[in-house]
DNA sequence: CGATTAAAAGCTAACTGTTAGCTTTTGGTA
DNA sequence: TACCAAAAGCTAACAGTTAGCTTTTAATCG
């Protein structure tokens, strides 16, 4: 019932390492689709039971790494300076993010993930996710004197601003380019502006 | 090689019919999750194979009805007047659509959408693939003036402003408030206003 | 220390969506 | 009539995922 030692806690965060390593260096070696479940499994000498007591599903394997979207959103709404202005820092965020994952360090996986019709679906599933946590948290500012569907909408539209600069030819360009058209749309979600 | 009288292709969609009405119908039932793809196969009187054959998957049987999304926004891009204006044209075609899907006599089906975490997310993956079409269309269309990025994030917005909408408490009042940033948005993306 | 507890890992066996490979039926055509 | 190709069927399997139960092991306590 006391604080446990971290010896527990350290070897389970081994295993999940081990797991997670393993399978995305079985990833870029074959292929996302040619490594199966079980070959990881084997791979990484556990149980294929320990894997999904570890990642609920094949492709959570892939996004371990992902620097935390979601938190990072959540952060820029919640912890700004009282006078901040909510879009710049919600595109300063996005376009850190972006150059993350446009990192020649991360380029192979990036480059699986688009090869990878299952990855993209669930990365724009997962995306989603943190779309509505974010709106959430503007919700939650009184501050910012919007409607919740236009905290939803914005919400979405920053993680488009997101999907969108990672095809595009110049990501961070493309960043700035759609936070131009976010930020008017804010702007026309002032309650002075609807009438 | 000649004209096929028929017969066939009414018997092949008898079929195609058969099976998405036994699937819709044991959905409703007994709940989505409850209902097997061989239970269905079984009740239909069809082989799986055959559900397979003509449905690419489980998910695509409930969406089958779905009054075609895609082709009415690629037609409320290619198929109106020289003159008018694109935004309020999409504006139109989403609030039927959202009129459409919250019709009392859908209303179970979309009802049994909602309770799916599998079917909300095959939507949402579904609605993806018709912004990039929507946003090809547009991008097609010279007398628009805006860069492909900006033509990819409006026509994830027009899409958002779907979700968002059916998911609001007046969906009609959130499609028009909505489509005023967008409309917005769509304006800031101008040349013109770009320096 | 030794006994105890609960988390973590393991094993087996299944279930479910999906597909491959091959055979049979059947509508359309020469 | 004979033939072709599309449609449907059958069997068996694969891959991700889960349920149920047992074994190991780190931490705690008498």
């Amino acid at each position: 019932m006391t604080e446990p030692s971290g010896r527990r806690e350290r070897k389970k965060a081994a295993t999940r390492r081990k797991i997670a390593d393993t399978a995305l260096r079985l990833f870029l070696e074959r292929g996302y689709d040619e490594v199966g479940i079980r070959d990881i499994a084997a791979e990484a000498d556990v149980a294929v039971t320990t894997v999904f007591s570890h990642f609920a599903s094949k492709e959570a394997l892939v996004f371990e790494q992902d620097s935390n979207f979601e938190e990072n959103l959540r952060g820029a709404v919640e912890g700004r300076e009282p006078a901040e202005p909510l879009i710049p820092a919600l595109r300063g965020e996005i376009q850190a993010l972006v150059r993350h994952c446009t990192a020649d360090s991360v380029a192979p996986v990036w480059r699986m993930i688009d090869g990878s019709p299952a990855l993209r679906e669930y990365e724009e599933s997962m995306r989603l996710r943190h779309a509505e946590s974010l709106a959430a948290a503007m919700a939650a500012d009184p501050g910012l004197g919007r409607t919740p569907t236009a905290c939803r909408a914005i919400a979405r539209f920053v993680v488009d601003a997101y999907s969108v600069a990672r095809e595009a030819a110049d990501p961070e360009a493309a960043v700035d380019e759609v936070f131009r058209m976010i930020e008017a749309a804010w702007a026309a979600a002032s309650p002075a502006v609807s009438r």
